[in-house]
DNA sequence: TAGTTGTGAGTAAGCACTCACCCACGCAGA
DNA sequence: TCTGCGTGGGTGAGTGCTTACTCACAACTA
């Protein structure tokens, strides 16, 4: 076994301690147990409990959130339509397809809010300039071609307010039993499409006919993160 | 010192310990400091750090949510928009003025989530009795005056929704650096109300009308909690 | 033989929780 | 009025256990 390798056992067994115990439910026993090796092990390649966190939010930090596709599109309103159906469908998918990974990432993103939230910190900026730009562009385009009414909000506010909804939505489903129940799944991710793409100004017209033509287009495709 | 005025200091300690560092994080030897008495004394109280815990919950479980003159109007386009701009009202409070006592209960939420749920299933529950009903029969009343566009969305989802987009606004708030800035903090109560009221299909007419006519009726009024 | 991967058996500190005991107060009996 | 004593609020100094972390040493490979 390289050390590399079993580098990465730890961290992907220390990942999934933390995020569902949290730092101080976390002990480095479970962790060792997690990854298979003794503890003595663990601390040759960490030199401590916070060391191994901070780690991991590192690594959680330069993952990549893919999405690469919908960056390259021009400003629309249907590219502004496919970014709020594709960050709904992926927080939606959080809890509906066993996705461990993610989830474990909402989790970290969640708990940093109750600490320091230094970590969400970082992870919105990222998300915000990775997508703002097009968002807030193809919000414009959107105004401009008649698709949405000008409303008087910072659009970087509503770029924010449309994913507070989602985040909580995905956090009511992180326990076992959820804390809601939203009903079937397809229709959860319409409606809180609609909603969104309303909040934003967008006409019920033009929310209907991109909605309705691009449901089914790319539903296959990986749908990464939208950093949480 | 009574019993019972010992008890409720030692509630009120251990709320805020638990609160900021969370379940495992919190030693009752520092609950006990908060308390200013010795440990021994603690456990007279309280059987366990657990007991302890569970009964802080019950507590806030039962605390009242306040809203009583809200909750007694009759349902109508006015009763939506103030109802979602208290709860947007609320929300913004807990981060701006300190408000110490509700961000306790956004955080004791918010790590519910993380855990087993069971703390904001019981949470929601209330909300729901309490607020939903008045809700849904006030955006059918609006639907019906011709103030809100009829769309096929579950109103009591749609109720959650704007729930959720402000529980995370005031999350994103709670750390002593917030993790977004939003600017001026009315332009952000009155971006969040336009928001959440386009999204539950009210025409802008509709909103900017009563919001300008409510913007500052009972602005003095004290706004309790939305349950977190 | 030298270096790397790996561990069992520790260590001191910290944890939830307990116990013997202090002290102030109320009150019955001499 | 004093004395003795029960009662309830309150604590210092523990208990055994768990924690993060260490170290001497084994096993394997180059």
């Amino acid at each position: 076994m390289t050390s590399d390798l079993r580098r990465q056992l730890i961290l992907g067994a220390a990942k999934r301690c933390f995020a569902r115990h949290g730092y101080a439910g976390t002990t480095t026993k479970s962790v060792a147990a997690a990854a298979a090796i003794s503890e003595a092990l663990l601390f040759k390649h960490f030199p401590s409990k916070a060391a191994l966190f901070a780690d991991i939010l590192t690594e959680e930090c330069e993952a990549d959130p893919g999405l690469a596709d919908l960056r390259e599109r021009e400003p629309s309103t249907a590219t502004l339509v496919e970014l709020t159906r594709r960050m709904v469908q992926h927080f939606v998918q959080i809890a509906s397809i066993p996705n461990e990974e993610e989830a474990q990432r909402l989790r970290l993103m969640v708990t940093s809010h109750l600490d320091d939230g230094e970590f969400a910190q970082l992870i919105y900026a990222k998300i915000k300039t990775l997508f703002a730009p097009l968002f807030i562009a193809s919000l414009e385009r959107a105004i401009a071609v008649g698709d949405a009414a000008r409303i008087g909000s910072d659009p970087l506010n509503l770029f924010w307010f449309a994913h507070h909804t989602v985040l909580t939505m995905a956090m009511t489903r992180l326990p076992a039993i959820p804390c809601l129940s939203y009903g079937n799944t397809n229709n959860l991710e319409r409606e809180l499409c609609e909603f969104l793409l309303r909040g934003l100004g967008l006409h019920d017209a033009a929310i209907a006919s991109h909605l309705d033509q691009e449901s089914s287009a790319d539903a296959g495709e990986k749908v990464i993160a939208e950093g949480a």
